[in-house]
DNA sequence: GCAAAAGTGTTGTGTCTACACCCATGT
DNA sequence: ACATGGGTGTAGACACAACACTTTTGC
Protein backbone atom coordinates (compact mmCIF):
# COMPACT_ATOMS: atom_id res chain seq x y z
CA UNK A 1 0.00 0.00 0.00
CA UNK A 2 1.15 3.51 0.11
CA UNK A 3 3.06 4.66 2.59
CA UNK A 4 1.36 6.00 5.53
CA UNK A 5 2.93 8.85 7.26
CA UNK A 6 3.75 8.00 10.52
CA UNK A 7 4.22 4.12 9.73
CA UNK A 8 7.84 2.75 11.07
CA UNK A 9 9.66 2.48 8.23
CA UNK A 10 11.04 -1.09 9.54
CA UNK A 11 8.22 -2.85 8.86
CA UNK A 12 8.09 -5.42 5.31
CA UNK A 13 7.87 -2.75 2.29
CA UNK A 14 4.94 -2.40 0.38
CA UNK A 15 4.89 -2.82 -2.92
CA UNK A 16 5.74 0.62 -3.70
CA UNK A 17 5.82 3.75 -2.07
CA UNK A 18 6.13 7.19 -3.77
CA UNK A 19 7.60 10.87 -2.52
CA UNK A 20 7.24 14.03 -4.41
CA UNK A 21 10.97 15.82 -4.65
CA UNK A 22 11.71 19.32 -5.34
CA UNK A 23 14.27 20.59 -7.45
CA UNK A 24 14.40 24.65 -5.75
CA UNK A 25 16.63 26.99 -7.96
CA UNK A 26 18.10 30.80 -7.26
CA UNK A 27 20.08 32.46 -8.21
CA UNK A 28 22.51 33.48 -5.40
CA UNK A 29 25.90 35.52 -5.64
CA UNK A 30 25.89 35.43 -8.90
CA UNK A 31 25.65 31.53 -9.10
CA UNK A 32 22.41 29.03 -9.74
CA UNK A 33 21.78 27.46 -6.62
CA UNK A 34 19.92 24.51 -5.29
CA UNK A 35 18.21 24.16 -2.46
CA UNK A 36 19.81 20.89 -0.22
CA UNK A 37 19.23 19.71 3.05
CA UNK A 38 21.38 17.42 4.52
CA UNK A 39 20.64 13.69 5.68
CA UNK A 40 21.09 12.81 9.76
CA UNK A 41 20.07 8.97 9.32
CA UNK A 42 21.14 6.04 7.00
CA UNK A 43 21.04 5.35 3.90
CA UNK A 44 23.20 7.75 3.03
CA UNK A 45 23.45 10.02 6.30
CA UNK A 46 26.29 13.24 5.91
CA UNK A 47 24.77 13.35 2.22
CA UNK A 48 22.56 15.82 0.69
CA UNK A 49 18.80 15.20 -0.82
CA UNK A 50 16.53 17.37 -2.36
CA UNK A 51 13.80 18.49 -0.20
CA UNK A 52 10.33 16.12 -0.35
CA UNK A 53 8.37 13.25 1.19
CA UNK A 54 5.85 10.99 1.13
CA UNK A 55 2.70 11.41 -0.59
CA UNK A 56 -0.35 11.54 1.72
CA UNK A 57 -3.37 10.06 0.53
CA UNK A 58 -6.20 12.60 -1.72
CA UNK A 59 -3.67 15.07 -2.09
CA UNK A 60 -2.19 16.02 -5.93
CA UNK A 61 1.32 15.81 -6.27
CA UNK A 62 1.89 19.06 -6.67
CA UNK A 63 -0.05 19.73 -3.64
CA UNK A 64 2.61 16.97 -1.86
CA UNK A 65 5.44 18.88 -3.63
CA UNK A 66 4.46 22.52 -1.73
CA UNK A 67 3.49 21.34 1.01
CA UNK A 68 6.88 19.72 2.17
CA UNK A 69 8.30 22.84 0.85
CA UNK A 70 6.54 24.76 3.02
CA UNK A 71 8.07 23.22 5.74
CA UNK A 72 11.88 24.70 4.03
CA UNK A 73 10.82 27.59 1.78
CA UNK A 74 7.84 29.56 2.80
CA UNK A 75 5.83 28.41 -0.11
CA UNK A 76 4.65 31.96 -1.39
CA UNK A 77 8.08 32.70 -2.39
CA UNK A 78 8.19 30.36 -4.75
CA UNK A 79 7.22 31.82 -8.08
CA UNK A 80 7.12 28.64 -10.10
CA UNK A 81 7.08 25.24 -9.62
CA UNK A 82 6.52 22.37 -12.74
CA UNK A 83 6.62 18.54 -13.30
CA UNK A 84 9.63 17.39 -14.07
CA UNK A 85 8.96 13.47 -14.90
CA UNK A 86 8.49 10.56 -12.80
CA UNK A 87 11.48 8.08 -11.72
CA UNK A 88 10.74 4.14 -11.53
CA UNK A 89 13.96 1.98 -11.24
CA UNK A 90 13.64 0.07 -8.37
CA UNK A 91 17.04 0.19 -7.09
CA UNK A 92 17.08 4.13 -7.12
CA UNK A 93 16.40 3.66 -3.00
CA UNK A 94 18.35 0.97 -1.16
CA UNK A 95 15.96 -1.29 0.36
CA UNK A 96 12.53 -0.14 -1.02
CA UNK A 97 10.88 0.28 -4.10
CA UNK A 98 9.97 4.36 -4.29
CA UNK A 99 8.63 6.03 -6.68
CA UNK A 100 9.35 9.69 -7.38
CA UNK A 101 8.19 12.74 -8.69
CA UNK A 102 10.29 15.23 -9.46
CA UNK A 103 9.06 18.99 -9.55
CA UNK A 104 11.26 22.35 -10.43
CA UNK A 105 10.72 25.34 -8.58
CA UNK A 106 11.75 28.74 -8.89
CA UNK A 107 12.72 31.49 -6.15
CA UNK A 108 13.10 35.28 -7.10
CA UNK A 109 16.70 36.32 -6.41
CA UNK A 110 15.47 39.20 -3.94
CA UNK A 111 14.31 36.49 -1.69
CA UNK A 112 15.97 35.04 1.27
CA UNK A 113 14.07 32.68 2.83
CA UNK A 114 14.91 31.13 6.34
CA UNK A 115 15.91 28.32 6.43
CA UNK A 116 15.91 25.26 8.82
CA UNK A 117 19.58 24.23 10.20
CA UNK A 118 20.07 21.58 8.16
CA UNK A 119 19.27 22.94 5.12
CA UNK A 120 21.21 25.35 2.73
CA UNK A 121 21.80 26.46 -0.97
CA UNK A 122 24.21 24.80 -2.77
CA UNK A 123 25.88 26.43 -5.82
CA UNK A 124 24.77 23.86 -8.44
CA UNK A 125 28.54 23.35 -10.32
CA UNK A 126 29.23 22.68 -7.29
CA UNK A 127 27.12 20.38 -5.07
CA UNK A 128 28.01 18.45 -1.77
CA UNK A 129 27.99 14.90 -2.32
CA UNK A 130 24.38 13.69 -3.50
CA UNK A 131 22.19 11.26 -1.69
CA UNK A 132 20.13 8.67 -3.89
CA UNK A 133 20.02 10.01 -7.42
CA UNK A 134 19.45 13.49 -6.30
CA UNK A 135 22.17 14.39 -8.17
CA UNK A 136 20.93 13.85 -11.46
CA UNK A 137 17.57 15.26 -10.84
CA UNK A 138 18.93 18.78 -9.95
CA UNK A 139 21.01 18.07 -13.70
CA UNK A 140 17.80 17.67 -15.21
CA UNK A 141 16.27 20.96 -13.67
CA UNK A 142 19.22 22.83 -14.59
CA UNK A 143 19.00 21.75 -18.34
CA UNK A 144 14.74 22.42 -18.24
CA UNK A 145 14.90 25.94 -17.01
CA UNK A 146 18.18 26.63 -19.50
CA UNK A 147 15.47 25.50 -21.86
CA UNK A 148 12.56 27.28 -20.99
CA UNK A 149 14.99 30.51 -20.44
CA UNK A 150 15.53 30.45 -24.24
CA UNK A 151 11.59 30.13 -25.46
CA UNK A 152 9.20 31.03 -22.29
CA UNK A 153 9.37 34.03 -20.05
CA UNK A 154 10.34 32.45 -17.05
CA UNK A 155 12.67 34.89 -15.84
CA UNK A 156 10.04 36.31 -14.55
CA UNK A 157 10.62 33.65 -11.65
CA UNK A 158 14.19 34.41 -11.14
CA UNK A 159 13.81 38.09 -11.09
CA UNK A 160 12.82 40.57 -8.47
CA UNK A 161 9.13 42.56 -9.36
CA UNK A 162 11.45 45.33 -10.90
CA UNK A 163 14.79 45.28 -11.60
CA UNK A 164 17.33 46.87 -14.30
CA UNK A 165 18.99 45.36 -17.50
CA UNK A 166 22.05 44.28 -15.97
CA UNK A 167 20.27 42.94 -13.15
CA UNK A 168 18.32 40.72 -15.59
CA UNK A 169 21.59 39.73 -17.71
CA UNK A 170 23.40 38.73 -14.17
CA UNK A 171 20.29 36.07 -13.81
CA UNK A 172 20.48 35.05 -17.64
CA UNK A 173 24.11 34.54 -16.85
CA UNK A 174 23.65 32.29 -13.59
CA UNK A 175 21.32 30.31 -14.81
CA UNK A 176 22.43 29.84 -18.72
CA UNK A 177 26.11 29.25 -17.49
CA UNK A 178 27.57 31.27 -19.71
CA UNK A 179 28.58 35.52 -20.72
CA UNK A 180 25.01 37.17 -22.11
CA UNK A 181 24.92 41.00 -23.34
CA UNK A 182 22.14 42.96 -21.86
CA UNK A 183 22.10 44.88 -25.13
CA UNK A 184 20.82 41.81 -26.71
CA UNK A 185 18.50 40.66 -24.06
CA UNK A 186 17.18 43.78 -23.83
CA UNK A 187 16.17 43.64 -27.59
CA UNK A 188 15.13 39.98 -28.05
CA UNK A 189 12.79 40.50 -24.53
CA UNK A 190 11.15 43.97 -25.63
CA UNK A 191 10.97 42.63 -29.19
CA UNK A 192 8.61 39.35 -27.47
CA UNK A 193 7.01 42.06 -25.28
CA UNK A 194 8.01 40.20 -22.43
CA UNK A 195 9.38 43.08 -20.71
CA UNK A 196 8.28 46.53 -20.28
CA UNK A 197 10.00 49.52 -18.55
CA UNK A 198 8.03 50.94 -15.48
CA UNK A 199 8.94 54.33 -16.38
CA UNK A 200 11.60 54.93 -12.80
CA UNK A 201 15.40 54.47 -13.04
CA UNK A 202 17.00 53.36 -9.98
CA UNK A 203 18.10 55.19 -7.58
CA UNK A 204 22.33 56.24 -8.72
CA UNK A 205 25.23 53.93 -6.52
CA UNK A 206 27.86 55.55 -4.92
CA UNK A 207 30.66 54.34 -7.68
CA UNK A 208 29.20 56.40 -10.39
CA UNK A 209 27.47 55.42 -13.76
CA UNK A 210 24.37 55.96 -15.61
CA UNK A 211 21.42 54.71 -13.17
CA UNK A 212 19.68 52.38 -14.98
CA UNK A 213 16.01 52.01 -16.27
CA UNK A 214 13.67 49.70 -14.15
CA UNK A 215 11.73 46.51 -16.38
CA UNK A 216 9.28 44.58 -15.24
CA UNK A 217 7.84 41.33 -16.84
CA UNK A 218 4.11 41.78 -18.20
CA UNK A 219 3.44 38.45 -17.20
CA UNK A 220 3.72 36.72 -14.29
CA UNK A 221 2.91 32.86 -15.40
CA UNK A 222 4.64 31.08 -17.67
CA UNK A 223 3.93 31.60 -21.40
CA UNK A 224 6.05 30.58 -24.81
CA UNK A 225 7.57 33.56 -26.12
CA UNK A 226 9.22 31.93 -29.14
CA UNK A 227 6.27 30.31 -30.74
CA UNK A 228 8.42 28.09 -32.92
CA UNK A 229 11.09 28.98 -34.27
CA UNK A 230 10.86 26.44 -37.37
CA UNK A 231 8.53 25.03 -39.41
CA UNK A 232 5.92 27.68 -38.77
CA UNK A 233 2.70 27.39 -40.73
CA UNK A 234 2.72 29.19 -43.78
CA UNK A 235 1.15 32.02 -45.06
CA UNK A 236 0.98 35.90 -44.05
CA UNK A 237 -0.05 34.19 -40.68
CA UNK A 238 2.28 37.15 -38.87
CA UNK A 239 -0.11 38.95 -35.90
CA UNK A 240 1.57 41.61 -33.59
CA UNK A 241 0.17 42.33 -30.94
CA UNK A 242 -0.28 45.97 -29.65
CA UNK B 1 -0.57 -1.88 -2.30
CA UNK B 2 -0.14 -1.81 -5.95
CA UNK B 3 -2.83 -3.94 -7.49
CA UNK B 4 -1.39 -7.47 -8.76
CA UNK B 5 -2.58 -9.07 -11.42
CA UNK B 6 -5.20 -11.03 -11.43
CA UNK B 7 -6.61 -9.22 -7.93
CA UNK B 8 -10.30 -8.84 -8.41
CA UNK B 9 -10.76 -5.26 -8.57
CA UNK B 10 -13.85 -5.33 -6.35
CA UNK B 11 -11.54 -5.08 -3.16
CA UNK B 12 -11.70 -2.05 -0.85
CA UNK B 13 -9.45 0.75 -2.33
CA UNK B 14 -6.08 0.89 -1.53
CA UNK B 15 -4.50 4.58 -0.74
CA UNK B 16 -3.78 4.60 -4.13
CA UNK B 17 -2.80 2.62 -7.36
CA UNK B 18 -0.79 3.46 -9.97
CA UNK B 19 -1.64 2.69 -13.58
CA UNK B 20 0.78 3.71 -16.43
CA UNK B 21 -1.32 4.52 -19.63
CA UNK B 22 0.73 5.26 -23.33
CA UNK B 23 -0.31 7.71 -26.08
CA UNK B 24 0.52 6.01 -29.55
CA UNK B 25 0.61 7.98 -32.16
CA UNK B 26 0.57 6.68 -36.27
CA UNK B 27 0.02 9.04 -38.71
CA UNK B 28 -2.49 6.89 -41.14
CA UNK B 29 -4.49 8.46 -44.27
CA UNK B 30 -2.77 11.70 -43.91
CA UNK B 31 -4.06 12.36 -40.39
CA UNK B 32 -2.37 12.24 -36.91
CA UNK B 33 -4.46 8.73 -34.81
CA UNK B 34 -3.91 7.50 -31.62
CA UNK B 35 -4.44 4.16 -30.46
CA UNK B 36 -7.63 3.86 -28.28
CA UNK B 37 -9.43 0.18 -27.08
CA UNK B 38 -13.08 0.58 -25.60
CA UNK B 39 -14.25 0.00 -22.73
CA UNK B 40 -16.30 -2.90 -21.67
CA UNK B 41 -17.30 -2.12 -18.01
CA UNK B 42 -18.22 0.87 -16.06
CA UNK B 43 -16.87 3.43 -15.16
CA UNK B 44 -16.98 4.68 -18.95
CA UNK B 45 -18.49 1.78 -20.09
CA UNK B 46 -18.83 2.70 -24.33
CA UNK B 47 -16.07 4.64 -24.03
CA UNK B 48 -12.78 4.84 -25.33
CA UNK B 49 -9.70 4.80 -22.72
CA UNK B 50 -5.92 4.56 -23.59
CA UNK B 51 -4.19 1.57 -23.31
CA UNK B 52 -2.56 0.99 -20.18
CA UNK B 53 -2.76 -0.57 -17.17
CA UNK B 54 -1.64 -1.39 -13.45
CA UNK B 55 2.03 -1.14 -12.60
CA UNK B 56 3.64 -4.68 -11.23
CA UNK B 57 6.33 -4.79 -8.62
CA UNK B 58 9.49 -4.20 -9.36
CA UNK B 59 8.94 -2.93 -13.07
CA UNK B 60 9.92 0.53 -14.13
CA UNK B 61 7.15 2.95 -15.34
CA UNK B 62 8.42 2.71 -18.93
CA UNK B 63 8.47 -1.37 -18.68
CA UNK B 64 5.11 -0.82 -17.82
CA UNK B 65 4.12 1.05 -20.22
CA UNK B 66 5.68 -1.40 -22.88
CA UNK B 67 4.06 -4.81 -21.07
CA UNK B 68 0.96 -3.61 -21.39
CA UNK B 69 1.09 -2.05 -25.03
CA UNK B 70 2.68 -5.48 -25.68
CA UNK B 71 -0.95 -6.68 -25.41
CA UNK B 72 -1.69 -4.26 -28.32
CA UNK B 73 0.76 -3.46 -30.45
CA UNK B 74 4.24 -5.30 -30.92
CA UNK B 75 6.79 -3.43 -28.63
CA UNK B 76 8.85 -3.65 -31.91
CA UNK B 77 6.85 -1.55 -33.55
CA UNK B 78 7.06 1.31 -31.47
CA UNK B 79 10.03 3.62 -32.79
CA UNK B 80 9.59 5.89 -29.66
CA UNK B 81 8.59 6.09 -26.27
CA UNK B 82 8.56 8.85 -23.76
CA UNK B 83 7.70 10.11 -20.40
CA UNK B 84 5.12 12.79 -20.46
CA UNK B 85 3.62 13.63 -17.47
CA UNK B 86 2.22 11.56 -13.81
CA UNK B 87 -1.47 13.12 -13.81
CA UNK B 88 -2.26 12.75 -9.39
CA UNK B 89 -6.18 14.63 -9.34
CA UNK B 90 -7.39 12.81 -6.65
CA UNK B 91 -11.24 12.50 -8.53
CA UNK B 92 -9.28 11.72 -11.85
CA UNK B 93 -10.40 8.23 -11.32
CA UNK B 94 -14.47 7.67 -9.64
CA UNK B 95 -14.08 5.48 -6.93
CA UNK B 96 -10.55 5.48 -6.80
CA UNK B 97 -7.28 7.35 -6.09
CA UNK B 98 -5.09 6.51 -8.94
CA UNK B 99 -2.10 8.05 -10.46
CA UNK B 100 -1.28 7.77 -13.95
CA UNK B 101 2.04 8.10 -15.56
CA UNK B 102 1.63 8.65 -19.09
CA UNK B 103 3.58 8.48 -22.20
CA UNK B 104 4.19 9.23 -25.65
CA UNK B 105 4.82 6.21 -28.11
CA UNK B 106 5.39 6.63 -32.02
CA UNK B 107 5.00 3.97 -34.78
CA UNK B 108 6.13 4.15 -38.00
CA UNK B 109 3.42 4.70 -41.19
CA UNK B 110 4.44 1.67 -42.62
CA UNK B 111 3.53 -0.77 -39.89
CA UNK B 112 0.23 -1.88 -39.34
CA UNK B 113 0.56 -3.94 -35.87
CA UNK B 114 -2.04 -6.53 -35.90
CA UNK B 115 -5.19 -5.04 -32.98
CA UNK B 116 -7.78 -6.87 -30.91
CA UNK B 117 -11.43 -6.64 -31.83
CA UNK B 118 -12.08 -3.54 -28.84
CA UNK B 119 -8.98 -1.19 -30.23
CA UNK B 120 -8.50 0.41 -33.01
CA UNK B 121 -6.84 3.70 -34.68
CA UNK B 122 -8.89 7.12 -34.37
CA UNK B 123 -7.85 10.56 -36.04
CA UNK B 124 -7.02 13.23 -33.30
CA UNK B 125 -9.10 15.80 -33.91
CA UNK B 126 -11.97 13.63 -34.53
CA UNK B 127 -11.73 11.33 -31.16
CA UNK B 128 -14.93 9.31 -30.26
CA UNK B 129 -16.18 10.05 -26.43
CA UNK B 130 -13.43 9.51 -24.12
CA UNK B 131 -13.08 7.79 -20.47
CA UNK B 132 -11.53 9.34 -17.70
CA UNK B 133 -9.09 12.31 -18.67
CA UNK B 134 -7.88 10.62 -21.48
CA UNK B 135 -9.09 13.20 -24.18
CA UNK B 136 -6.66 15.72 -22.21
CA UNK B 137 -3.56 13.14 -22.23
CA UNK B 138 -4.24 12.66 -25.83
CA UNK B 139 -3.91 16.47 -26.40
CA UNK B 140 -0.95 16.75 -24.22
CA UNK B 141 0.50 13.75 -26.67
CA UNK B 142 -0.01 16.24 -29.57
CA UNK B 143 1.28 18.96 -27.63
CA UNK B 144 4.57 17.17 -26.85
CA UNK B 145 5.24 15.90 -30.82
CA UNK B 146 4.22 19.10 -32.55
CA UNK B 147 7.32 20.77 -30.15
CA UNK B 148 9.46 18.05 -30.96
CA UNK B 149 9.07 17.99 -34.49
CA UNK B 150 10.11 21.34 -34.74
CA UNK B 151 13.87 21.17 -32.45
CA UNK B 152 14.71 17.11 -32.56
CA UNK B 153 14.93 14.47 -34.88
CA UNK B 154 11.94 12.62 -33.62
CA UNK B 155 10.10 12.65 -37.40
CA UNK B 156 12.19 9.31 -37.42
CA UNK B 157 9.91 7.63 -35.14
CA UNK B 158 6.68 8.45 -37.84
CA UNK B 159 8.74 7.80 -40.67
CA UNK B 160 9.68 4.50 -42.21
CA UNK B 161 13.65 3.51 -43.23
CA UNK B 162 13.66 5.14 -46.39
CA UNK B 163 11.33 7.67 -47.99
CA UNK B 164 10.61 10.60 -50.43
CA UNK B 165 10.78 14.15 -49.53
CA UNK B 166 6.92 14.45 -50.46
CA UNK B 167 5.77 11.41 -48.71
CA UNK B 168 8.02 12.96 -45.29
CA UNK B 169 6.27 16.04 -45.92
CA UNK B 170 2.89 14.37 -45.49
CA UNK B 171 3.89 13.10 -42.61
CA UNK B 172 4.98 16.10 -40.97
CA UNK B 173 1.99 18.16 -42.27
CA UNK B 174 -0.35 15.70 -40.52
CA UNK B 175 1.15 15.75 -36.92
CA UNK B 176 1.85 19.39 -37.15
CA UNK B 177 -1.88 20.18 -38.17
CA UNK B 178 -1.07 22.66 -41.41
CA UNK B 179 0.72 22.78 -45.16
CA UNK B 180 4.26 21.89 -45.19
CA UNK B 181 6.43 23.18 -48.09
CA UNK B 182 8.45 19.48 -49.59
CA UNK B 183 11.26 22.30 -50.88
CA UNK B 184 11.89 24.08 -47.22
CA UNK B 185 11.79 21.05 -45.39
CA UNK B 186 13.76 19.35 -47.39
CA UNK B 187 16.67 21.90 -46.66
CA UNK B 188 16.10 22.67 -43.16
CA UNK B 189 16.57 18.64 -42.21
CA UNK B 190 19.39 18.74 -44.47
CA UNK B 191 21.31 21.38 -43.57
CA UNK B 192 20.98 20.14 -39.97
CA UNK B 193 21.93 16.50 -40.94
CA UNK B 194 19.10 15.08 -40.10
CA UNK B 195 18.33 13.43 -42.94
CA UNK B 196 20.47 12.06 -46.10
CA UNK B 197 19.98 10.54 -50.10
CA UNK B 198 20.12 6.90 -50.31
CA UNK B 199 21.36 7.14 -53.01
CA UNK B 200 18.44 5.60 -54.85
CA UNK B 201 15.11 6.95 -56.11
CA UNK B 202 11.52 5.40 -55.86
CA UNK B 203 10.44 3.52 -58.71
CA UNK B 204 8.28 5.61 -60.94
CA UNK B 205 4.42 5.25 -60.34
CA UNK B 206 1.47 4.41 -63.01
CA UNK B 207 0.45 8.24 -62.89
CA UNK B 208 3.85 9.81 -64.10
CA UNK B 209 5.77 12.45 -62.88
CA UNK B 210 9.25 12.46 -61.62
CA UNK B 211 10.52 9.49 -59.24
CA UNK B 212 11.39 10.77 -55.80
CA UNK B 213 14.77 10.31 -54.59
CA UNK B 214 15.12 8.09 -51.25
CA UNK B 215 16.15 9.53 -48.19
CA UNK B 216 16.83 8.14 -44.67
CA UNK B 217 17.36 9.59 -40.87
CA UNK B 218 20.64 9.54 -40.08
CA UNK B 219 20.07 8.93 -36.25
CA UNK B 220 17.23 6.61 -35.39
CA UNK B 221 17.09 7.70 -32.00
CA UNK B 222 16.09 11.28 -29.96
CA UNK B 223 18.75 13.95 -30.76
CA UNK B 224 18.02 17.46 -30.38
CA UNK B 225 18.98 19.30 -33.78
CA UNK B 226 17.79 23.01 -33.27
CA UNK B 227 20.66 23.64 -30.00
CA UNK B 228 18.89 26.54 -28.71
CA UNK B 229 17.31 29.07 -31.23
CA UNK B 230 17.74 32.39 -28.68
CA UNK B 231 20.03 33.22 -26.09
CA UNK B 232 22.94 31.20 -27.61
CA UNK B 233 26.89 31.44 -25.81
CA UNK B 234 28.61 34.29 -27.66
CA UNK B 235 31.75 34.27 -29.35
CA UNK B 236 32.79 32.13 -32.30
CA UNK B 237 31.64 28.82 -30.94
CA UNK B 238 29.99 27.43 -33.85
CA UNK B 239 31.50 24.53 -34.47
CA UNK B 240 30.25 22.37 -37.84
CA UNK B 241 29.95 18.82 -38.43
CA UNK B 242 32.02 17.14 -40.53
C1' DG C 1 37.61 66.34 -16.83
C1' DC C 2 37.70 61.34 -16.11
C1' DA C 3 36.04 56.81 -14.90
C1' DA C 4 32.11 53.84 -14.76
C1' DA C 5 27.91 52.13 -16.03
C1' DA C 6 23.65 52.39 -19.20
C1' DG C 7 21.61 52.75 -23.51
C1' DT C 8 21.28 53.38 -28.79
C1' DG C 9 22.68 52.97 -33.76
C1' DT C 10 24.41 50.25 -37.17
C1' DT C 11 26.30 46.53 -39.65
C1' DG C 12 26.80 41.90 -40.76
C1' DT C 13 25.37 37.03 -40.79
C1' DG C 14 22.73 33.00 -40.70
C1' DT C 15 18.29 30.84 -41.26
C1' DC C 16 14.18 30.54 -42.80
C1' DT C 17 9.89 31.42 -46.42
C1' DA C 18 8.22 32.10 -50.94
C1' DC C 19 8.26 31.53 -55.57
C1' DA C 20 10.04 30.97 -60.13
C1' DC C 21 12.11 27.83 -62.95
C1' DC C 22 14.16 23.43 -64.59
C1' DC C 23 14.07 18.07 -64.64
C1' DA C 24 12.26 13.34 -65.29
C1' DT C 25 8.72 10.26 -66.05
C1' DG C 26 4.01 8.38 -68.05
C1' DT C 27 0.49 8.69 -71.52
C1' DA D 1 3.59 17.08 -76.89
C1' DC D 2 1.70 17.62 -72.47
C1' DA D 3 0.43 16.58 -67.83
C1' DT D 4 2.25 15.35 -63.36
C1' DG D 5 5.05 15.42 -59.83
C1' DG D 6 10.31 16.16 -58.11
C1' DG D 7 14.18 19.23 -57.42
C1' DT D 8 17.13 23.56 -57.56
C1' DG D 9 18.16 28.58 -57.67
C1' DT D 10 17.42 32.82 -55.90
C1' DA D 11 15.59 36.71 -53.64
C1' DG D 12 13.61 38.77 -49.61
C1' DA D 13 12.38 38.97 -44.62
C1' DC D 14 13.64 38.47 -40.00
C1' DA D 15 16.05 37.87 -35.86
C1' DC D 16 19.96 37.88 -33.76
C1' DA D 17 25.25 38.94 -32.45
C1' DA D 18 28.77 42.14 -32.29
C1' DC D 19 30.59 46.44 -31.58
C1' DA D 20 31.13 51.36 -31.88
C1' DC D 21 29.38 55.37 -30.04
C1' DT D 22 26.60 58.37 -27.06
C1' DT D 23 24.46 59.48 -22.50
C1' DT D 24 24.32 60.02 -17.51
C1' DT D 25 26.06 59.60 -13.21
C1' DG D 26 30.02 60.01 -9.13
C1' DC D 27 34.32 61.77 -7.99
Amino acid sequence: MGRKPGTDSTTAHPSSSHVTLAVVLQVRAGSLAALLWQRAQDPFAGRWALPGGYLDPGETLEQSSRRHLAVKVDVRELAHLEQLATLSEPDRVPGEWQLATAYLGLVPSDLDPVLPADTGWHPIDRLPPPAFDHGAIVLAGRERLRGKLSYTNVGFALAPEEFTLSELRDLYAAALGHAVSATNLQRVLVRRDVIEPTGSRRAPGPVGGRPGALYRFRERRLAITDQFAVLRPPGPARAAAS
